[in-house]
DNA sequence: CCTCCATGTTTACAACATAAACACCGGACG
DNA sequence: CGTCCGGTGTTTATGTTGTAAACATGGAGG
């Protein structure tokens, strides 16, 4: 009634249940992602959610593909709203992932926890992560032509960079490097040193 | 009897236990791992795992505990055994914590998974991550003095070397880049252009 | 107005974590 | 040698979970 799609008896309980999996992610973390308690969240029965995901991996899969789409639209703005040569959009769009997994951990926790899912190797997150993968290949040989990038295979190299940056924002994120926030560094700086090095070492010229 | 400690009724249940905890994570993945299952792999009552560990968060620890034991002893090992100088110890250190990743795929996971506790943020864990780096910040250090890297905080250079590390195992065992092995690489590699590349990217030197 | 189907609820069952009460067994001590 | 005792494993019990099946309801289309 006051602004959602009010479809049914609840009115777009299906997002409702999606938000609330990701409250809960957020505040008790994943081992508390239970289809009843997103239930008692929503204000609905706990057998509710099976008439809009069969089960609780579609539940998560469909949590998993909202972030997905979340992070593609972020990437995609900050690259728009980079200077439009090569290298500052390539960087941007390593920068705003960087950005999105710091910004929102829980939904980077369930795209990549990898532990949430009963059966590892659902097809839809192999298809995401290669997407991305796909992208950061197409940058990096544009950069490469402008002679910003090393010459040599992107695909290992864009492997680095996902590597690195997929490491860095999972200790952060699990804090596995509580100790070293401590220092006399905070977290953006250590974020841009990370990636720095990273870029550093695919021979990036930094403008 | 047969060369167990022998020690009870069982027999040293308590390292039956954290044995069959490994199997589990590594047939069924960390999900199926229940006390349960553990017990009736042991082949004792779902209750006798209580005698040992007050809790399923506690068991996991031990099991991270013995991960992180093997992990610092394959180290060491891997570091005693290559030539003298600290630059060829320092990559030989790092590539032992990959293959240690790859090769026992299962302990990484317990022990890097953060979503098998309850509580985030257990002590012990953060501690035994803080010893890695501590490790590679003198390594690098040493490096430095030698001139074979770049001067500066070796801080943020040993983290940008654990993430990339970390990404890259986590990539790799999570099954997210499956659709890459069957590009024209191996994984082993693969492994050796991510490590070479963020090598470069702190200014190493590569004998 | 009435019917039907999508949506939500109740009820039910098996597996789980965990606690409490119980049973066993090998050593300590007489 | 016998008896007790504490450590180890078992049984039983309770509350929570995932999930299925039967049931209820209310808005849309006739």
């Amino acid at each position: 009634m006051t602004a959602a799609k009010a479809k049914y008896h609840h009115g777009d309980l299906r997002t409702a249940l999606l938000d609330a999996a990701l409250d809960v992610i957020g505040e008790i973390g994943p081992q508390g992602l239970t289809i009843r308690e997103v239930a008692r969240r929503a204000g609905v029965s706990h057998a509710a959610p099976y008439r809009h995901f069969t089960d609780k991996d579609e539940l998560i899969l469909a949590v998993v593909e909202r972030g997905f789409a979340l992070l593609q639209r972020t990437m995609r703005e900050r690259k728009d709203a980079a200077p439009p040569d090569a290298m500052h959009q390539f960087a941007a769009s390593g920068m705003a992932y960087v950005d999105f997994a710091l910004n929102h951990p829980a939904y980077y926790r369930v795209m990549f926890s990898g532990d949430l899912l009963s059966s590892t190797g659902h097809v839809s997150l192999q298809h995401t992560s290669s997407e991305a993968l796909q992208d950061m290949v197409a940058d990096i040989t544009r950069c490469q032509e402008l002679g910003m990038v090393r010459k040599g295979d992107p695909v290992p190299q864009a492997l680095a960079i996902l590597s690195t940056i997929h490491g860095f924002v999972s200790l952060v994120n699990d804090n596995r490097i509580q100790h070293l926030l401590e220092n006399p560094y905070t977290l953006d700086q250590m974020r841009d040193m990370v990636v720095t090095s990273i870029f550093e070492g695919i021979g990036a010229r930094t403008a």
